[in-house]
DNA sequence: CTGGTATCTGTCACTCGGTGACACTATAGA
DNA sequence: TCTATAGTGTCACCGAGTGACAGATACCAG
């Protein structure tokens, strides 16, 4: 019916092997768990497991990293006259509050933090995406930047991003994100003269 | 004497090891060498590459990582008086112009930015360094900032230095790296008044 | 219901990055 | 010259990831 039970029990098996997986990198570290560990823990085989993440790593970002095309999109779909800068606020601020503040997100990220392979796989995937969302920046209609100017404010925004998501760790997922994110963008104030030889 | 003859041909082996290697990712690609590649072109075996390099990604690293203790050391060193963005743009911009503009720095860059693995990598080592620089802009006299506070602006100089560095990669090494430097911390002007609930 | 086809799976074998252990050689320093 | 120390090769090993093959399973036609 419409979209095929094969890709929902792929899905739920995706699911499933992250959940086991998570857990067993929170109770042992990530560096303690073998994949095969994972494997048996989810009943089936290492090489099994590889058919449903490429990485060890990516197994963790599979309910996180939504760094999302809709993000590229919306940056396009902003009204014209609204800076980059601005764009960037909202545009994130917006993917932000998708993101649900569940005790999950919290322990991933905690974990993230405390393994250096993941925040090494992390930015990366990030610098592709930043590369894109520059992009984005610069084609849309209306305003034009030189690449320069796009990379520095997607950099910047990506630095506010980070700052807020380490400060919501520090406090246990007691801080207001959305907050935290509108302090930070008003902190950074961008100069709105663009001027340059 | 004085200083040894061992450390001497330690650092001259490292130092040819990382100028065999780097030819041969130019050349082959990083991923199309392995290790054996690296020592065999170095006149060694793969056990003593790794009594010289961690990791097969830390040989790029060698000349340029100086992600150093120094900066960490100048933060501290700088007049109380002077604000937290302002300290990081004089520290930041001293450390960089110690980074000579060689051909070969460039082709490193080059090389970074086209493997995946590379810019994991790199960043990873950023981010533990990050920590250290957002503690000592944490600990200056003077000055107190709360650690979000800290953690966005560093985060933030570092966007502005990865900015720096594309630009400059995507010029071909013609662009002035002080004058983008001091461009992009203009351009992210910082909220002189830190007030917060 | 039946056959054909695409998909999922386990098994095996393999490459490559990285490490521990051991024995051997060369060197620094008394 | 003798001894402690550091560097080296060899070997065996682990874990991540991949390619190939064969068997099972589910979808979809007729």
């Amino acid at each position: 019916m419409g979209e095929g039970l094969r890709e929902r029990t792929r899905r739920a098996v995706r699911a499933e092997i992250a959940e086991v997986a998570i857990g067993l990198f929170v109770r042992q570290g990530f560096d303690n768990t073998t994949v095969e560990d994972i494997a048996q823990a989810a009943g089936m085989t290492k090489r099994s497991f590889f058919r449903y993440f490429a990485t060890k790593e990516d197994v963790v970002f599979d309910g996180v990293d939504l760094t999302g095309e809709k993000v590229v999109a919306d940056i396009a779909a902003r009204p014209a006259e609204e800076g980059p800068w601005e764009c960037l606020q909202h545009v994130l601020g917006a993917w932000q509050e998708e993101i649900h503040a569940s005790e999950q997100v919290l322990a991933t990220l905690r974990l993230i933090e405390a393994t250096p392979a993941l925040v090494g796989r992390l930015h990366q995937r990030r610098t592709e995406w930043r590369r894109r969302v520059s992009d984005a920046l610069q084609g849309r209609p209306g305003v034009d930047i030189d690449a320069y100017t796009a990379d520095l404010l997607t950099n910047a925004a990506t630095a506010v991003l980070d700052a807020v998501s380490s400060e919501w760790v520090r406090s246990d997922g007691k801080a207001k994100r959305s907050a935290l994110l509108e302090q930070g963008f008003r902190q950074l104030h961008v100069d709105p003269n663009l001027r340059q030889a």
